[in-house]
DNA sequence: TAGTGGTCTAGACCACTCA
DNA sequence: GAGTGGTCTAGACCACTAT
């Protein structure tokens, strides 16, 4: 292995900033120092700079020099896994039960979330996560039609929509709520808990190419907890 | 502008995932056909490519080529700011209070939590971060003091425990916990709710080069929403 | 074993921005 | 104006792995 790659020039950088040698706020030495105290070319340590400054332990301009981020902004990266992947990840079985499915016209507040006309139909399905044989998370989702018409002929009793929509839309983008909620009469039945309880609840909706595809509340049994690094 | 730079042909690549030119689970063209194609070398193709994998909407192997990923891995990233930060970000004016702080031994599960010896050391803060005057987190912190004995001089009355370990640990890592839980009488009496009430909370847990650091249970006023783009 | 991505190099030019 | 990072190039060799 060689000495000093991209990877092990930025580890190395980063124990250099954990350690304060290059305390927070400091400028660090420019890329052709760098290049020559790592015996290596400028691309190189660029490489491994500009992956630092991604993470956020790093501030670059040019002609000002690199510093070390004064307030590092640190993030937490949360995967938004498909629910039967997440319940096996757990260890359980996983299936899923459609408790109300309807074509209807949408209401204001869901227009909104999918920027939709009035005349927009929407299929509304609510579905019941469970694990092994238990409540897991319930689900009320909103689905724009017009954007994904074949999602009429989907066989949602053997797939859900969550999975059915992730596996059929190339690619979109989101917007993610997380919030805490006390169960209300359908989701306190729902999830076989009493109402009132604290619920841990996921908003989402996305689009591809300007086109709104769906939105969803799901709401996670109690005791739920999200799990990530920073 | 040069017609194709790392960054046009990223997104260039990208619209042919959304529109389904290059379809879930196809290979797509090699590195050298592509290069050709956008009329730049290959190293530039390269980037964009590496871009997108990362992104995780590509997988690419040696000798295996590069796909586009069948079930692509979403994520949704948070920022985890200074709460003081964050209050003045929501367009409101911080302040805290200390409502307890002492020097004690760590019980059990805080010497799991930060891999302590029953000997060591930790200080207890709980603050009461506030918006305009009103509750706006409740938070219970453990400090080690081995790893970070300055903190016992800190002006934790002017700048709280949260901030100041950001602004003066040089880096760290951590674990986050996200979920919903129903307020207790403490957490009721300090964010001015109801015994029972839905709770949105984050716990974390940090180090920094093998050494544990602090860990923290924050408890948001009910209502609160944690927002992220996917 | 051969094809593909992973990475490095040396040099070049450009774009920004600080002084 | 000059210093710094941003990016591209053409070529090279290496590491992995599908076949």
């Amino acid at each position: 292995m060689r000495p000093h790659t991209h990877n092990t020039i930025r580890e190395n950088m980063l124990s250099r900033i954990q350690s304060g040698e290059w305390a927070l706020g400091d400028k660090i030495p420019v890329e052709t120092s760098l290049a020559q105290e790592y015996g290596c070319a400028r691309a190189t340590v660029n490489r491994a700079l500009q992956s630092l400054a991604d993470q956020g332990l790093l501030i670059r301009k040019r002609k000002g020099g690199t510093r070390v981020c004064k307030l590092p902004v640190r993030y937490a990266k949360f995967e938004i896994p498909v629910i039967r992947e997440h319940v096996e990840a757990l260890g359980s079985v996983y299936h899923h039960k459609i408790l109300d499915m309807k074509l209807s016209s949408s209401t204001a507040s869901i227009r909104e979330r999918l920027r939709l006309d009035t005349k927009d139909k929407v299929l509304r399905v609510d579905t019941l996560h469970m694990a092994d044989g238990h409540a897991f998370a319930y689900e009320e989702r909103w689905i724009n039609i017009a954007a994904v018409p074949a999602i009429l002929n989907a066989p949602l009793e053997q797939i859900s929509a969550n999975e059915w929509l992730v596996k059929e839309v190339p690619f979109s983008n989101g917007d993610v709520i997380f919030s805490a909620i006390g169960a209300d009469k359908t989701t306190a039945k729902a999830l076989e808990t009493h109402i009132g309880t604290a619920l841990f609840t996921v908003e989402r909706t996305t689009w591809s190419l300007d086109e709104f595809i769906t939105t969803m509340k799901l709401y996670y049994k109690e005791g739920y907890q999200l799990r990530s690094r920073l």
